[in-house]
This record gives C-alpha cells, sequence and structure tokens, in this order.
DNA sequence: CCATAGATGCACT
DNA sequence: GTGCATCTATGGC
C-alpha cells in the first residue's frame, strides 16, 4: 500500500525510481498534464502496461540498447516515446535506476482538462475516446516525437504528472498486455475496473506467413 | 455487435 | 525484407 499524498502534488522522481511494474498500478488515477501553446490538456490515467526491463521478451529494450530506445536506458522519470505502425506515437515513463530500461506504457486515460483542445485534435472523437488507447492519447494530449527524453520529473517542467484521487486497489484490474505476444503468462496491463475509457482489449495476433496467396485450410 | 484489411515509416535482421 | 506495445473504415450478422 502506497501512503496517502496530497491530491494534485506533482509526483517525485523516487516514484519511478522503482520496478514499472511496481509503479504502473500506482500510476492509475494519476494525472497526466501537458502544457503547450495551443493550451492545457490534462489526462486522468486509467489503463497502463508495464516493460520489465532487457530480460522482457515483449519490451523494446529486450535486443539491448538501440538509438530508439536509449531513453528506456537513462534515469526514470523520463518519456519514451516511440514512432510506430508508420503513423503513431506512444509515451512511456521510464521506472527504476538508470541502466534497467524498465518502463510503463501510458494506454488510456480520461481526459479532465482542456476537452476543446483536445477533441481539436481528434476531430470527430467522442469524448470517452479522446485518449482512448496509446496512440490515441499521446494526440490527446500533443506528444510527440520531439517529447521524446523529457523530463516530466523536473521543476519547470511543462509535461508531468501529478497525483490524483487514489484509486481504490479492488478497483485495479489486470491481464496480458495488449499485442504481446511474449509473456501471456505475465499480468502487467493495469485498469481501473467499469472505467469507458479502458482500451478495447486486442491479443496479439500471430502473423501468418509462408502460405499460398488466398488459400485458406 | 464482431472480424478483417489497409494505411504507412522506420528500426532492426 | 519483415514486422510492428495501432487506428480506422468497412462489411457481415
Amino acid at each position: 500500500m502506497t501512503p496517502a499524498r496530497p491530491l494534485g502534488a506533482p509526483v517525485p522522481r523516487s516514484f519511478f525510481a522503482r520496478d514499472a511494474v511496481a509503479v504502473a498500478p500506482d500510476l492509475l488515477g494519476c494525472v497526466l498534464e501537458n502544457r503547450t501553446d495551443a493550451g492545457t490538456v490534462a489526462v486522468r490515467l486509467t489503463e497502463v502496461e508495464a516493460y520489465h526491463g532487457a530480460a522482457d521478451p515483449g519490451s523494446h529494450a529486450y535486443r539491448g540498447r538501440t538509438p530508439r530506445n536509449a531513453v528506456m536506458f537513462g534515469d526514470p522519470g523520463h518519456l519514451y516515446v516511440y514512432f510506430t505502425y508508420g503513423m503513431h506515437y506512444c509515451m512511456n515513463v521510464v521506472c527504476a535506476p538508470g541502466g534497467t530500461a524498465s518502463a510503463v506504457l501510458l494506454r488510456a486515460g480520461e481526459v479532465v482538462r482542456g476537452a476543446e483542445l483536445a477533441t481539436s485534435r481528434r476531430l470527430g472523437a467522442a469524448p470517452r475516446d479522446l485518449a482512448r488507447g496509446p496512440a490515441r492519447l499521446a494526440v490527446a494530449l500533443g506528444v510527440g516525437r520531439t517529447d521524446n527524453g523529457r523530463d516530466v520529473c523536473a521543476r519547470d517542467a511543462s509535461l508531468r504528472l501529478r497525483t490524483g484521487s487514489p484509486v481504490p486497489v479492488s478497483s485495479v484490474r489486470s491481464g496480458p498486455r495488449v499485442g504481446v505476444a511474449a509473456g501471456a503468462d505475465t499480468p502487467w496491463r493495469f485498469w481501473i475496473a467499469d472505467e469507458p475509457t479502458v482500451s478495447a482489449y486486442r491479443a496479439h495476433v500471430p502473423k501468418r506467413r509462408g502460405d499460398a496467396r488466398g488459400f485458406r485450410p
């Protein structure tokens, strides 16, 4: 059980200086706020996933340090933003001591401030869908490639985490991570029960290859 | 509701 | 060349 923190207090770096699997459930209910020239959007986190360092086959860090994942190997409290599927950005917060490459993927949340700005970034999205899914969350917050490596614990951070209303332990759920083949036995996806903003679960879809085109068994 | 396909750039093998 | 820690549109029921 984590000690209660004053509502709205910035989350200190020490919070992230633990294993991602320990940090992830504690992150639920916290509020991520991004101030830009366009305005401020704040999101209450409802769904996250832990990536457990270089030993985790599902992690980008599994095959060692590369230019892309370098931030993961750095100090806790920094943002690891990566580009995927040719069009999407997803964001993690680095955890554990430097060099561990442990991180938490922020998968979904509820927009609690700046809904108008978030909606302008996500045209056509219903309120509950504004930040439902990791790539949508990044868009709603206005986070992209240039935010990779940002320190969310810095004194003057325009992108930072605050504590929110505590989430009862009884409301925290966990299960397999989305779209990750390795570690189906590790329930490192955490979410708040009965939250409409939690992304739809999609199990990993194995790729079929080498078959004749159009052939179906 | 559910299932599938296509988009699209880049890191890595 | 292969395969994404995804999203959206479309088509079937």
